[in-house]
DNA sequence: CGCAGAATTGAGACTGGTCAAAATTTGTGG
DNA sequence: CCACAAATTTTGACCAGTCTCAATTCTGCG
């Protein structure tokens, strides 16, 4: 796992569009009213960090929030012994990087090549304040994420590694709908080792599980990272506990 | 699980000083300035909630937040057949209730009989826009409860059910502090099955680790609901991982 | 074409779950 | 205050799903 100070490297790089500055129609701050995109541009900065480059570690000073314009992220914790828990994958759109002591919680890594902008955790505290439009935002996506790190700690407690999958899969599958991408085949951009440690399985039991779902033809495996949902209906109902379905 | 309307019947209650609108040394909203203070005053209901009864379920239109004065919550969401995560327990102080959807995500059920303020979503959300310091705290708490959240998703995907049961108590114990509350002995207020369930596990593997910690000297059960830690430093070896001690 | 890393498959072990019973605690009425 | 009933917790025996360790196959890339 490489770490390299992609930040401060790029910073003259005038890197991506971020999403979340432009008034486009998917944009991330569609709401935003002008004042606050120019508030928001004005303080930004873009970064690239390529594929397995870490954007900032566990426990760092967190003295920058981040927004998303392309590419996959991780987010994860590390337990003493090298056990990994991935709390949250981050697509295009979507903020990271809060912290409620100074320190970042958790470790952010690229998946894949990614852009993204930089807001000093300082600074856009003081446009919070400025801009109300903003601050809404921010709130309702925080309150948005802690519903989903919520359900995510129900599949991790409760439910089946077959279940698991099939939750995850769909998941994706919504997730790519909103950002207008088909919702079958679905991309995995992530490892199989990153998604063992975002379901609380090991990889050969994720792997034996895509094997018993394409066995059972409820999926379809196009490549090991793009996923055919034959049975979405059928996927549904064992992602609710639905048995031998 | 019975459920009443507490909220309506006790209107005129009233009700328990909210510590969270009140200046006193451990208030919750000691850092509100006095403007702020007062339109929480004047927005909020008072109710009391008898033991076992739900304050709100899951999936409910989300018309009100709500504030604990005393007692303990459980929030907890349900799978199809019944089997349960519990996402968490909710304190004296604490803010629970915010929903991004409309609809509550959890159900909210009273563990001891207690006493909370309710803010009507709508209001409180005016309210946020006039009272900066009221919309920071409220920001801030969020941001905290996300890293919960993801904390109890490194457990609940990676931890064993020695060290989930070993940093659930530590967990409890340094909550205990910050409300000054002795360290140890630790007052269990949920049930093994709340416990098994907050920690994806089985009542009798609740029971058997229990036993076994107990056998190791690590805790000493006064009562069932009172756990004395005998050896925190022990203790906090096996939460981090530390194998066999 | 051949190599390196990733994914899949296989065999056996083990943690934690299931079902059942015993013990303990709690609550109630005499 | 005590006795008894109900609920909760604890213990026991056995089982199943997932993990571990190991080997094999696939995929991408030089």
């Amino acid at each position: 796992m490489r770490v390299s100070d992609p930040l401060h490297v790029l910073s003259n790089d005038p890197g991506p569009v971020c999403r979340c500055c432009e008034a486009d129609d998917h944009s991330v701050c569609a709401s935003l009213t002008p004042e606050g995109m120019r508030g928001l541009r004005v303080i930004r900065g873009n970064a690239r960090v390529a594929a397995q480059d870490t954007v900032f570690h566990e426990g760092e000073a967190a003295d920058s929030i981040f927004s998303l314009t392309s590419g996959t992220v991780k987010l994860s914790k590390l337990l003493g012994d090298g056990r990994r828990q991935i709390v949250d994958f981050v697509f295009p759109g979507d903020f990271f990087g809060f912290a409620s002591d100074g320190a970042y919680p958790y470790t952010a890594e690229a998946i894949t090549p990614v852009g993204l902008c930089r807001f000093p955790t300082v600074r856009l505290t003081q446009l919070r304040a400025e801009a109300p439009d903003l601050e809404r935002l921010l709130f309702e996506r925080l309150v948005a994420d802690l519903a989903l790190a919520q359900e995510q700690m129900l599949l991790l407690g409760r439910m089946t590694a077959r279940e698991k999958i099939a939750h995850f899969l769909l998941t994706l599958s919504r997730r790519a709908t909103r950002r207008n991408d088909p919702a079958s085949p679905v991309a995995l951009p992530m490892s199989r080792q990153d998604l063992a440690d975002y379901l609380g399985l090991t990889i050969e039991t994720v792997s034996r599980t895509f094997t018993q779902l394409k066995r059972d033809g409820l999926i379809a495996l196009v490549r090991p990272e793009l996923v055919d949902l034959s049975e979405p209906d059928a996927l549904r109902r064992v992602a609710e506990g639905g048995g031998s379905d």
